[in-house]
DNA sequence: TTATATTTGTCCGTATGTATG
DNA sequence: ACATACATACGGACAAATATA
């Protein structure tokens, strides 16, 4: 059976826990460019923490250039035409 | 090229945006008073928001009397004569 | 009369931003 | 970290009234 993805007793934090595996998702195209990040409440349940974790984690991914989040619409993961720094 | 007139990420909300654009328009004279203001899908349309935001806006002008709406009619610009709190 | 199109009114569901315990 | 509430925003759907053909 499935591993509980987060371990609220983890060496890191819940949220970093989260922004770890939504970032490698991210790196290995399973979450496309472009795309829609599933939505705070979906990461929530499928996570099993509170929104507010997700929310610090997704604040995470926004501050490494991985994703950008439009109010009231949703977040979105960056494209390449969208990087700041050079694209990777 | 043009820029767009509204900003999701501006200082002030999308629908106080609108509102702001109608008043001068009003002010301005663009949209004269008696006139019907543009439909809530033409404002949906012009300024690429939801429907909803427009009709926030409207609310907007109302409350400040700036135009008065007719169900399943349209919203008007008021003019001086059914101003309520003093005719010019 | 009937039919269609337009416009506002209302409700639903979902989403993020912010604030408060 | 968690739970809850409110404001704002988007999209869709349907009803009622109106206007026109």
């Amino acid at each position: 059976m499935a591993a509980r993805e987060i371990d609220p007793r983890g060496a890191k934090p819940p949220f970093r826990q989260v922004a770890a595996i939504l970032a490698a998702e991210i790196k290995t195209g399973a979450l496309a460019p472009g795309s829609a990040v599933p939505s705070e409440k979906a990461l929530s349940d499928r996570f099993g923490v509170a929104r507010d974790t997700v929310r610090s984690a997704l604040r995470v991914l926004r501050e490494e250039g991985l994703v950008h989040t439009v109010p009231s619409r949703g977040t979105y993961v960056t494209t390449s035409a969208e990087a700041p720094d050079g694209e990777q």
